[in-house]
Order: C-alpha cells, then sequence, then structure tokens
DNA sequence: TGTACATCAGTGAACGCGCGTTCACTGATGTAC
DNA sequence: TGTACATCAGTGAACGCGCGTTCACTGATGTAC
C-alpha cells in the first residue's frame, strides 16, 4: 500500500477513501487534508485531481458511502424482526454501535462534516437513509396495539436515533478520556430503549428479562460473531 | 467593538472569548482560527498573546466557560426540584435546549472540540460537571421508592444526557438544512423523557397528562421567560 | 500639582509551514492495423 | 506478432494563501516622589 509497483497506483480511487476515512477518524472531518491523504496512498498531492474534483468531493463520498454502509448494516440487523421485532430492534441498536465503533471515521464524516452529499443536505440523507429502516420496525413493533394507543413511529424513531447517536456521541467517541459509563454503550443503550419502550406500551414490563438479555445478548462484550 | 476608542484595548480577553466564540459557532472548534479572533476583536493577530498562551488556550477558555455556564443553568432550571421533582427535571430539559440553542458556540467548544481543559480531559469534566446536577434530581425522584426498585441513578443520568445531546446534535445544529422532527426538539425531548421514566417506573403513567405539559409548559414555542 | 520612569498592552513585520489547486510534463496502458 | 499512437493516470514544481508564532518596537497607563 506504501511502495507502490508501478507509476500508476492502479486503485488510487479506493486508496485515497481508505486514506481520508483513517484521517477522518483520527482528526475529525475538518482536520482532514487532500495532500495528507495523498501522502498516505503513496501518490503526489495532485494525484487525487485525477479522481475528484477536489477536497469536498472526497469528503463527500466518505460520509456517502458510510451512509450506504449503515444503511446496509441496519437492515441486515433488523433481518425481517425475527424471531421478534424486540429482538430485531436490539440487534439494530447493537448494530448501530458496532458501525460507529468500527468505522469512526465514516461514523464522523457523516455526523460531523456538515457536509452537503449529492446537493442534499447531509443532515437530510442521514435522516431519511438511516432512519427508514428503524422506522419501519417500530410500525412492526407497534402493530399488535389498538390503533388509538399507537405513537407516531417517526417519533418513535426519532428517539431512539437521538439515544443511540448521544451514546455514541458522548461514551464512544471520546478517545481513551471518555467518561466511564455506568456499564458498556451497548448495555446502556439497550436497557435505556427498554425502559423507554415500556413506557409507551411497545413492550410489557416483564418482557425481556434480565436472563435473556444477558444469556442472549452478551451485551457486557463484544458481539461473538464479530 | 470594531473601532478601537486608544491603543489600548481595554478589555482583550473578553472581547476574543466572544469573538473565538462566535467563530465556533459558525465553523465548529476546528474551524477556529487565532487570527481571525483577533481580526474580529478589531486588534493584530500578534496580542492575543499578551493574554493567552495560543490557540489551545483560548479554546480551552471557551470551553471552560461553557461548562460553568450549563452548570449553573442546570442548577437554575432544577431549582430544588419545586414544586415537583419531574417539573424540575422538565425545566432542566428545556434549560439544556436552550442552551444549546442559545448559545451553539460554547455547546460545541465543550463537545466537539477533543480538548483536555486544565490538564483534565473535557470528556471528564462534562461528565462530571454537567451531570452532577442531574444525578441528584434522578436521586430525588427516585427517593420515594422502594430501594429495591430504585435505578442507579448515574445510569438514568447518562440516559437523560445521551438523549439530551443526541436532540441537540441532530435537530437542532444542522443549520438550515437540519432534519425536520416530528416536533419541536423542546416537545421531542420532553415526551421522550417521560416515556423513559414511565418505563422506569419514576413516574405514573398517568402523571402530566397533556393539558399539563401543553398548557403549563408551552413547548410548541419558545419560553415566555425570554 | 508636576515630573521621571517602570510596566503594561498593544503594533507590524517577519519566519516557516502546510494547505488547495494549477500546469505542463511524462511514463504506462491498451487498441487499431 | 509487431508497431504507431491515443489515452489515461501519474509527477513535480509552482502559485497564492492564511495560519501560528516570535521579535523588537512603541504608545498609554499608573505610581513614587
Amino acid at each position: 500500500m506504501t511502495a507502490r509497483r508501478s507509476y500508476h497506483h492502479g486503485n488510487l480511487r479506493e486508496a485515497l477513501v481508505e486514506a481520508a476515512a483513517d484521517l477522518i477518524g483520527e482528526c475529525g472531518p475538518q482536520g482532514f487534508t487532500l495532500a495528507e491523504a495523498a501522502r498516505r496512498a503513496g501518490v503526489s498531492a495532485a494525484a487525487p485531481y485525477r479522481h475528484y474534483q477536489g477536497r469536498e468531493e472526497l469528503l463527500a463520498e466518505v460520509a456517502q458511502r458510510g451512509f450506504s454502509e449503515l444503511g446496509q448494516v441496519m437492515r441486515t440487523a433488523w433481518d425481517g424482526g425475527k424471531p421478534h421485532p424486540v429482538m430485531g430492534l436490539a440487534r439494530m441498536g447493537e448494530a448501530y454501535l458496532d458501525f460507529a465503533l468500527a468505522q469512526p471515521a465514516f461514523y464522523r464524516a457523516m455526523f460531523e462534516s456538515g457536509l452537503a452529499v449529492d446537493g442534499q443536505s447531509a443532515a437530510w440523507q442521514r435522516n431519511e437513509q438511516g432512519l427508514a429502516e428503524l422506522v419501519n420496525a417500530i410500525k412492526v413493533l407497534s402493530a399488535p396495539l389498538p390503533e388509538a394507543r399507537r405513537p407516531d413511529p417517526r417519533m418513535v424513531a426519532n428517539h431512539i436515533w437521538a439515544l443511540a447517536h448521544g451514546t455514541v456521541s458522548l461514551f464512544c467517541m471520546g478517545g481513551p478520556d471518555a467518561p466511564a459509563p455506568t456499564s458498556s454503550p451497548h448495555e446502556s443503550l439497550i436497557l435505556a430503549c427498554r425502559s423507554y419502550l415500556t413506557g409507551l406500551g411497545l413492550i410489557a414490563p416483564d418482557f425481556a428479562p434480565s436472563p435473556w438479555i444477558a444469556g442472549k445478548w452478551p451485551i457486557g462484550g463484544p458481539r461473538s460473531d464479530d
């Protein structure tokens, strides 16, 4: 990756996205530098201009990929809500944190760059793309309720999303000095969601008792399939 | 403020904090520039060095003031939990959002700078200083419960804080293009907290019915005492 | 009340730096014949 | 299979810029006598 085999790089576009992502993970979107990305990809500072119009376009591409990736991750985690919608929701919550922890670079590019992507504001994108799957999950979860008692699924999704994003931003992104939460971010988020959904009447107070949480979902540690 | 009356500025320290805060509000902590702050304060680029060791120190001062200010705001909002702890909590939630909306500069300096303040990491500071009042409020609220059913107040505080910070970050900080939530950030946060606390058994399901929310707390619009 | 002088809080020019971007160029690749 | 040539994807030098920081300086302030 550092020592190129020939005059032509061969896969510079990809290498630049990767290098940019690394940089953003380290210094944030504002600290990201086209020159440094090129350096890390092992090419001159002028090379990126063969593939991108400029700094902003590369930054936008990283964010764009983050949106797609997160959307896919959420879809996979939901998995049709099997075997139970609550289980699907719990998987989504864990997947969201896993994504943020495994790909801080993409996460930061998406949520801290304040960038317009494809002419649409990044904010709009993250709302629509990132939220659709969650809204759907809430709909499925609240379907059994009589219609009058069903909460607005979009509102519920916004609440859960705010909770997840807040958890990431406060307890996962602070580096080694991040404030120690009372438990792992995963457990914290799951427990918060559980109380919240219980309060809305979307899950029964005795649903998912701790043995189920502690056993089926080893939320204290990394996922077993990592 | 732009045209200085004499050779000496007279209040440069304050003017620099103000200018820096404005800048951070516009471009984020990463985009903040000592030279530009000096320019806005109407002095040469070298002048700030009479008051601060460098860029980082001025940035840290802005963050530091933000921590103090937010702490004070939270204490005032809680107001001893009168006339009812839930009311105090609701005030704190609103005050948190008001602070973030009115002082985005300080908010961003506190939560996006990734800076060490006073040798302590900023993350630590925001955890300890910003959270103490909230933890106390939760303690008061859960005091009536039998001890076995009392949740860890620190955990509850972390959950509510994550919810508030997520709400700010997703729905208040996006500029004109921020995703439209289903309601105002204030209402959204209050409703989310209400469901969450209900789920924890900290408030009764029939507490604070909508007339109370809609009437006593005009959460759809700005506070009346603004 | 007036004056000498130390101290303070600014100036402005200069430095070295890394950035984004451009330009004419050149080495490698692949295709037509 | 070999050769001419268009095209592609890099180079490296250069530009103008704004930054953080330093330095010797100077105007204003305040205090001792």
